[in-house]
DNA sequence: ATGAACTATGAACCTAGGTTTATAGCAAGC
DNA sequence: GCTTGCTATAAACCTAGGTTCATAGTTCAT
C-alpha cells in the first residue's frame, strides 16, 4: 500500500501520516521503503492507525503514544495498566472542573453569580 | 497602582497583564498612563481580572472575552445570555466526549476492548 | 550620583498537533 | 516523450495563550 491508499482508508491526511512517522509513533513493521524511497505500508497499518486515533481522542498525547509504542518490549502489562489508570484519573479531573464551570455559568444565567454586576 | 502591584494582587504575571492589554480585553477605564508612559491601574482592575480568570477557566477564549468587553454597549442582555447558553452547550459536548473516553479506557482495563490485542 | 530594581516596547520564542510550501525525483496515460 | 499526478524532504507556517529577550528610559536607596 502506498501512502495515498492509507490516507483514504484511515481518513487521515497524507501530511498527518508523514507527521506521525516523524513523531516516531509508527513502528517500522508497518512501514518500509521501496527502491525509490516511497513508503510501503502493510495492511495492518489501518487498524493500528485506528488505535492511534482512539488514543488521541481519549486524551493521550503523541508523546505518550510514542512511549507505549516504542517501549513495547520492556513495558509490562502492569505498566500499561498504570498508564491507562493515570489517564482515567486525568479525565476525571477534567470532568470535575467541567462540572464546576457549568455550575458557574448556570449561576450567571440565574443571576446568582456576583459576576454580572461587573461585566 | 502600578503593574507590579496588580500582578501581586491577582497572581497574574506582569507579562500576562501586558499580553491581555495587547489582546484588547482591558477596558481603558481600568488602565491609564502616567507622564512617563507607565501603566496606572484603578483599584477595580483586580475584581475585573478575577472575572477574566473565571471566564477563561470556564472555557471562554480571549477573543470571546474581548467581544463581551468591547461590545458592552451594544450587546444586549439577551445577547450575553445567548453567549453563556452557547458556552454551556459547548461544555456539555465536552462532557459527553469525556464520558465516552472514560468508558473506552475502562473497557481497556477490563479487557473488553479489542484494542489490547493490537498494541 | 550611581547601581539595582522597575517600567516600557516590539519581536522572537514556546508547546501541540498538525498543515503548507518549495523543490525535486518517479509514474502513468496518451 | 510529455504532461499530469504521486511521492519525497526540510523548513516555514498555523492557533492559543502566553513567556522571554533585547534594548531603553525611570526611580529608589545608599
Amino acid at each position: 500500500m502506498k501512502i495515498n491508499e492509507v490516507a483514504k482508508l484511515t481518513g487521515l491526511p497524507i501530511s498527518t501520516l508523514r507527521f506521525y512517522e516523524r513523531k516516531n509513533i509508527i513502528p517500522d513493521k508497518f512501514v518500509q521503503r521501496d527502491e525509490h524511497n516511497y513508503r510501503v505500508y502493510s495492511e495492518e497499518i489501518v487498524d493500528f492507525l485506528d488505535d492511534v486515533k482512539t488514543l488521541l481522542s481519549v486524551n493521550f498525547s503523541i508523546e505518550e503514544i510514542s512511549l507505549l509504542v516504542n517501549q513495547e518490549l520492556n513495558l509490562s502489562y502492569e505498566a500499561k495498566k498504570k498508564s491507562v489508570e493515570q489517564k482515567i484519573k486525568e479525565l476525571e479531573d477534567i470532568q470535575k472542573q467541567l462540572k464546576k464551570s457549568k455550575a458557574f455559568l448556570h449561576a450567571v444565567l440565574d443571576g446568582t453569580a456576583n459576576f454580572q454586576t461587573k461585566c
